[in-house]
DNA sequence: CAATAAACATGACATATATCATGTTTGTGG
DNA sequence: CCACAAACATGATATATGTCATGTTTATTG
């Protein structure tokens, strides 16, 4: 059974697969940060999930027919990703209830996140936006620091803007907000939170 | 086994159930539209999704602890709907694996709907989100007419709003213009589309 | 059918965010 | 370590959409 799980590595500028290409795997996120991305054809991007260590990916309806990726999947830096063809995902899961109901659970999880998403793009403004990510990736992603909590994923202004539907001018002029107020500090290479309770606060400002 | 399905029937200003209510059944729409509604403590809302005939609610993980609903579930007009103690769905499914690979896939189908949501509404205006809106609705509750699509579910303006993320009155703006280039017409009692080509296309004109 | 409320309409104005432009700082590979 | 690119910064301006206000039309209900 196991033996059907085989781990692949990527780099920071490799796709996992591209939006269109054929569903033909079951993934596993096992070490690093996988960036799920939908584009336009004019190369604006949204970003709509970062995957973690454990998180399942494919394995949805998509997986299920002879159906096409609704979005890419690229690593942010060096990853290590577990995956199975989808045909014996398939049958592992006829088989095994308690992996067909694990997946049932992760997948109504996901659903949830994603429509809470939804809620806020439809009712919050840009910087609370932000204050939500920067806490929802402290507490997925970041390690205790002397001066608060050091996020553990690289990740630019412009990675921000695109996980929350703004430009990445807009994304600057917030953090540079937030930095003169303290809530942060740091750039891509060593973000650092430096004040949980405040952003918050202001996430929650609905 | 189908005994633990019950029929409950609701009215326009009825609760299915309400945000933050515990979760006690899966559902299972039979007749009629139900709106998924988030809302904020000062009253504004997000219309998440509206539910048809066939379509499962509360299929998901807060169904499986002891969570409670993240939203509300609301009927537009007279609804029907079957439900089973989430006790019972949850052996059924395990004893069952045809019936859990179709909740997988169904909750695929719905997380990938959600994704796409999640980039209209950071990608897109506010005029091609509601052109989305009424192409989508049309597939899903129109009916053919002398002139066009008649949609079965009733909806007002603000309905339209709320379930694209803008305001009411832009809502109104935006269909008095769409009225006047030919696009719709009617209002909440009889929406009709009158040109859904016209519609498709600015609705991808991203 | 009258009375009342809900839905639709539209103007004036405010504002959050996008866009474009230009410059500085920081990181990176040869 | 130098050269180059990526990331960050910030101003000026444009614009889509929100907000508030007021009026009309369309439903609903006693």
């Amino acid at each position: 059974m196991l033996q059907e799980l085989t781990e692949t590595r990527y780099g920071k500028h490799d796709y996992i697969f591209r939006e269109g290409d054929p569903t033909e795997y079951f993934h596993i996120v096992k070490e690093g940060t996988v960036k799920c991305v939908k584009s336009t054809p004019e190369g604006k991007e949204c970003t709509l999930k970062m995957l973690m260590p454990g998180d399942l990916f494919c394995c949805d309806a998509a997986a299920f027919d002879g159906a096409s990726h609704p979005g890419s999947a690229q690593p942010m830096g060096d990853v290590s990703i577990l995956r199975m063809k989808k045909k014996s995902y398939f049958e592992m899961l006829r088989r095994n209830p308690d992996a067909a109901m694990e997946v049932i659970k992760y997948l109504g999880n996901r659903l949830n996140e994603a429509q809470e998403k939804t809620k806020d793009l439809a009712l919050d403004r840009a910087d609370q936006r932000l204050a939500s990510l920067l806490v929802d990736l402290a507490a997925r992603s970041g390690i205790p620091d002397p001066n608060g909590i050091r996020l553990t994923v690289r990740m630019t202004r412009e990675d921000m803007a695109n996980m929350i539907g703004i430009t990445t001018e807009t994304a600057i002029r917030i953090m540079s907000r937030f930095k003169r107020d303290r809530l942060v500090s740091g750039t891509a290479n060593r973000l650092l939170i430096r004040d949980l309770k405040g952003l918050k606060a202001l996430a929650s400002a609905s």
